[in-house]
DNA sequence: TATATTAATATAGCCTCCTATGTATAGTCA
DNA sequence: TGACTATACATAGGAGGCTATATTAATATA
């Protein structure tokens, strides 16, 4: 609309922020036995003891395909268990091991360091701002994906 | 430091803004025959005409087997050609085809669009505010990454 | 109740990134 | 010049994402 160059423009920024910031993580988190995709997954279990893999998927805002393959590594890894839903036969209910959930705060911890790094020199209503800016780009994004119906 | 939650914290909304965009982007550009990675290519090379895939990785910031990756499945659908390099012997030259050098302003002018539609209702001012933060952000992530060589 | 949907997973096939290695060619320097 | 180091690529292997399609079980409906 008012800058047909746009220099640097925010979407590649981010674009490198995420590959960079993903890859420190996931070595910090490697030495822990985990890894950065499998935290939305380990947080939710540790609250709600247990979870079916469509949940799970809507809580990290994956498709459930994405989640599908995160949980066979996690449980490969023995991070995670699926026990039969009683319930639901096409269902599995997915907990936490017992040694996942001991060694999940350490990560955690780690995540929330590192976190803090990244936003080193911000004050705090910077970062207000950047999470709202942040908000309101993901409202226009999930518009734009949506069907424009207009009924 | 101030909040020990993060509620929903800025490199989350990143990543969900990353995906979310970046499935938009691919599924436009794809009936146009390219893909969003691709796109720092392609401009890198409509402008200097000629590079080789260590300096093409450069620019697009990704490690060099990524790029050399990149560079093989646009070769197979025949958007560049690589050219053995005269003066050493180990590179090759990477050059549009043609057709590509001709589809590609299509290309971009849809990125432009979308990266519009996505700041839908920002400022001018908010978007000088998110991109020098973003920035900001970047250069602690590079610093985070970089050896704490203390000299 | 028999049938048509919807929901929960599983699989296959691709893209994009990364790390770790291997190989060949350039450059440097003792 | 001969030996080292640095550079340019290629390849292997794996994480994570996505779309498109099965498959099976639960629901809803005629």
């Amino acid at each position: 609309m008012n800058d047909p160059h746009l220099p640097t423009h925010p979407m590649k920024l981010m674009g490198r922020a995420m590959r960079g910031f993903g890859r420190i993580a996931d070595t910090a988190l490697r030495d822990l036995g985990f890894a950065t995709g499998q935290l939305p997954v380990l947080v939710s279990l540790k609250h709600r003891q247990t979870l079916s893999q469509a949940e799970l998927a809507r809580i990290a805002q994956v498709e459930q395909p994405s989640m599908a393959q995160l949980l066979n590594r996690m449980e490969r890894d023995g991070l995670v268990q699926r026990v039969a839903d009683p319930a639901d036969k096409r269902s599995r209910l997915i907990s936490l091991t017992a040694d996942a959930g001991q060694r999940m705060p350490q990560a955690r911890a780690v995540m929330q360091s590192l976190t803090e790094q990244a936003l080193a020199g911000f004050t705090p209503e910077e970062v207000a701002q950047l999470t709202q800016l942040m908000g309101r780009l993901n409202e226009n994004i999930d518009r734009m994906g949506s069907p424009p119906d207009m009924a």
